[in-house]
DNA sequence: TGTTAGCACTCGACGTTTTAGAGTGCTAAC
DNA sequence: GTTAGCACTCTAAAACGTCGAGTGCTAACA
């Protein structure tokens, strides 16, 4: 791999952050008198003619500036990027008072993040992620109504009502029980994926149908009151940046921001790995989300300590100020921390 | 006031009906060849000069076709219109299961109108509106925070603290109970406005700040816990319609969407009048909601019977078709019903 | 008196041309 | 290795011309 000199990484920098305040395309002049080395405009071209045969920056057409590639904004992110000393300064703009509910808290702290960076944002609410099953109850309630009882090692509680064709009598109801409990107890919710499935379908036999449905139900239960609890901010940011406010990619994204669901697709990931817990950065493609594929997502885990976790999403145009947002983020992560833990903001 | 004679009321007819199907200005001689009556292009202008004139339909510039106004979409609502017979058609798209929470009842069902009908959607959690205040206590907590119960007859309870500068003593937490209760007991929530404040404010004294404060609590308790309560959908059906998406409009628009707060506007007049269940059609400036003088708005309050209310709406372009959104909503209307009133479907 | 044909006029939509300016790549000189 | 100079490219914006839909008005007609 080929290291970028000084120069040519000065001049990167210098593009980039040019690039981030203007949203316009860069010129070789701009960065000959931007920059403190002193380099004619000439020379400057030629070190950009080299940035871009290694792809770092690109041009929208020939005779224009030029503007950071994905690379570019990656290396920045990775190398270039101050990051400052964290000083946790106080939330003050509102008041979150801790007697408040926990989703007054989180509407208040994904509006004031919204408002801080002219982004739209979204966070979670903290749940118990990678949290362990610990019991299945599958309990006949009526001719065609099973209600399925699902507790976690974290004491959760999910109730589902399961709609069936016919009584099924007691020995298989025991036997699915039984099932259900060897097969699923001591995982994740995560971990419960199609192979875990396919598996248990193929043990229950003719009851597969009964299986799936159950499964169906769990997950749906998961769903719904875990990963659906995601609150959002400020997704009408997006038309202020020229590059986003199109019909087209507006309505997509705006339409991502509605439908909650793939917003979950964006924190997920972080959420289920065991270590990372630190702030994370994707530039354009990179974002597990496709719709947001002309974007930049940065992701944090927020921590409550006893398990609980919570993901804060920020979703803006590629040149964002990664520095502010990266700031705002850990900022928050202490911030939550604080609010949650004390004794009485526990309550949701 | 004048009446507009047949041939009139035909041709302004036909002009809002061609409107709504192609969106642009519509011509004399459109009207000529589109109109059962056989009159040449050059009566039918004659004719639209005066429906010009009398307020009905207007150019957007000199030489073009006209466009309903206003005035004329309202003659179009309360004349014009055909009512149709009304046929209630199950809901299948989504199979909505009684077993289901509320909540997902209300979020498929503004989904599935938002995808019927090509605008947006909103809904509210049914509720109990004009509700009267039966209790409210003051309780001094600490130093520093009162606690406001709030009761209303149909037994709903809210909390709300408030934070004080200085411990209030006994007596004058007393006055300020009694004052209080005499005050507001009997009082519907919508009947607490600003004339009853201001009266209360008075009676208080030097104590009128606290006053405000617990008006102010309360008031906002009501809001979030109950005209909070709102689903909403296809907020980006809005780019459908050229009018409404260009930058600015579609910007604000969304974000009156995201604050539901601004949504209840929408509902709440229809919802503290007894009378009014019918359907409510609310054209350009006529809406409650500022945002939205560029759309029309459509609500419907939704009984249960048992003095439970909701509200849906609908908000699109002024030329919507109406006799589709109104159609939708009554036939909504009757489900809901249906829904509900099901023993197991109130569970929330 | 109401209706219609005819005509001049208006004005936006749209495609083409022009212009201005920013930026590049290359070459030759330092 | 750096820089000045220059020809070239390309876009955005302005300027222009044309087209066509639609109007208002007038005069003729039934």
């Amino acid at each position: 791999m080929h290291e970028l000199d000084e120069r040519k990484t000065k001049i990167l920098n210098a593009i980039i952050r040019n690039y981030l305040e203007t949203g316009e395309p860069v010129g070789s002049r701009t960065i000959s008198k931007y920059s403190d080395l002193n380099l004619s405009s000439a020379t400057i071209r030629n070190e950009m003619s080299d940035l871009e045969e290694l792809g770092y920056i690109l041009q929208p057409h020939t005779s224009a500036g030029r503007i950071p590639s994905d690379l570019g904004y990656r290396f920045y992110v990775d190398n270039l990027m101050k990051q400052k000393d964290q000083e946790v300064t106080e939330i003050k703009e509102f008041m979150i008072e801790r007697t408040e509910k926990m989703e007054q808290v989180l509407k208040q702290v994904v509006k004031l993040l919204a408002n801080n960076t002219n982004y739209a944002t979204m966070i979670t609410a903290p749940s118990y992620h990678r949290n362990k099953v610990k019991f299945i109850q599958l309990s006949q309630i009526d001719e065609t109504q099973i209600l399925a009882v699902v507790v976690t090692e974290g004491n959760m509680v999910k109730n589902k009502m399961i709609s069936v064709k016919e009584r099924l009598d007691n020995e298989t109801m025991l036997k699915l029980n039984i099932l259900l409990n060897t097969s699923l107890n001591g995982l994740s919710l995560e971990e419960i994926n199609l192979g875990t499935i396919a598996r248990l379908k193929e043990q229950a036999g003719i009851h597969s149908d009964i299986i799936s449905d159950v499964l169906d139900a769990v997950a749906a239960a998961v769903q719904e009151d875990e990963g659906l609890q995601i609150y959002t901010s400020g997704a009408t940011n997006i038309f202020k940046y020229p590059e986003l406010s199109d019909s087209q990619k507006a309505s997509e994204l705006i339409s991502a921001f509605e439908e909650k669901q793939q917003l979950a697709g964006l924190v997920n990931r972080q959420l289920a790995s065991q270590e990372e817990t630190g702030i994370q950065v994707y530039i354009g493609d990179e974002s597990p989300v496709e719709t947001m594929k002309d974007c930049s997502v940065v992701t944090a885990v927020y921590e409550l300590g006893d398990g609980m976790q919570g993901a804060i999403g920020i979703i803006g145009p590629k040149r964002m100020d990664y520095e502010n947002v990266v700031d705002n983020l850990k900022n928050l992560k202490v911030q939550l921390d604080n609010i949650f833990k004390k004794p009485d903001g526990k309550e949701g």
